[in-house]
DNA sequence: GTATTTAGTATCGAGTCGAAACTAGTTTGA
DNA sequence: TCAAACTAGTTTCGACTCGATACTAAATAC
């Protein structure tokens, strides 16, 4: 079976989506929302936007636009008008979303699962399917969306630490986040 | 980051999602109907009806059958009564579905993707994605769907192999496909 | 031989989705 | 400099997904 490993993600996939289902009943929310949420509580001051979120999951932006009003009639994202540019708008999640985000993300049952592994068998998965992730990213042409510390443009001065492509300093708590500019 | 394998997860799912969608267009077919496809293609004669398809993809059969009757619609499945239990109706795949699941799945992309795995990696990451699965399916409380030879009931006599279950004698070709009714 | 259970279908309303048309702000370049 | 091209984001449309609920028909329980 050469199709065994499509298989496995596309069920894993399906479980998952399915607790998510479950986990958003409370609060109304579909699993495409709780995924934008998640996204927007991991990334950067530079892909924080409607774009952003439209590249990382991958659909068109009107329906992602659709998504995120649903989420900020929840108030669990704030928009907030970019300074120096007038048509971005930037998404920084809630207390509330905060809150949701911590009691259901990721799910409590496949936390669980993931215990059936051994440390080093974790670290291995992830290695993996990082490996898997990245080449199917380049094969799709899509944005890598890596995290800032590991990115071509991050570099370490002596008056701290700088991104090349912005020219912006960026503090110890920025380079852990998520970029959409991410280049390796 | 403790939720770093869900978000691959996550991810390598909404790229996997994107590429089937295109994929279907040819056809006009929803990711789900050919997830519900792929998995009829797959399983044995035990696990070839609505309630099946449901436990796997795990929704309401309600909604599954919607999904089976655009499929039913485009010729890809054809509906064969059981002869034993009036109520039961089994899904076969047809010509035209398996042309379109050969052509399709898995998506091209992916397999290229694949490729950057080395054999013993490739390896490696089924023996722990099916080990997560194994544990989050536990975990949710449902169905396993394993492969008939690795059943409990699975059992080889002088006669052929037999299911000890339903009691039925099963073919070497029985026996490679998903069962839902699989116990370790 | 009625009651319950099981397989599957039909219908509803809320939400997802891509496509396309739209507004408004920014950049380009003659 | 100022119109054309481009970019960020919204709105609307129609097809589809989805769970919930109510339904039909057949099998099983007792």
């Amino acid at each position: 079976m050469n199709d065994e490993l499509f298989n496995l993600i596309e069920r894993l996939a399906n479980l998952l989506r399915q607790e998510t289902r479950l986990e958003g009943q409370s609060l109304g929310l579909q699993p495409i929302q709780q995924e934008a949420l998640y996204y927007l509580s991991t990334c950067n001051r530079y892909s924080d936007t409607t774009l952003a979120v439209t590249e990382f999951l991958g659909l068109t932006k009107g329906t992602v636009s659709q998504s995120l009003k649903i989420l900020e009639s929840k108030t669990l994202i704030a928009k907030v008008k970019d300074k120096k540019d007038k048509r971005i708008t930037h998404l920084k999640v809630t207390e509330a979303g905060l809150e949701f985000l911590m009691k259901t993300c990721p799910p409590q049952k496949f936390t669980d699962a993931i215990t059936s592994l051994s440390v080093d068998e974790e670290f291995e998965t992830k290695r993996l399917l990082k490996k898997v992730l990245s080449s199917y990213q380049h094969a799709t042409g899509r944005t890598a969306f890596g995290v800032c510390q590991h990115c071509k443009f991050n570099r370490k001065t002596s008056d701290g630490i700088l991104c090349d492509l912005t020219k912006e300093a960026l503090s110890s708590d920025d380079i852990m986040l998520i970029c959409r500019e991410y280049v390796v």
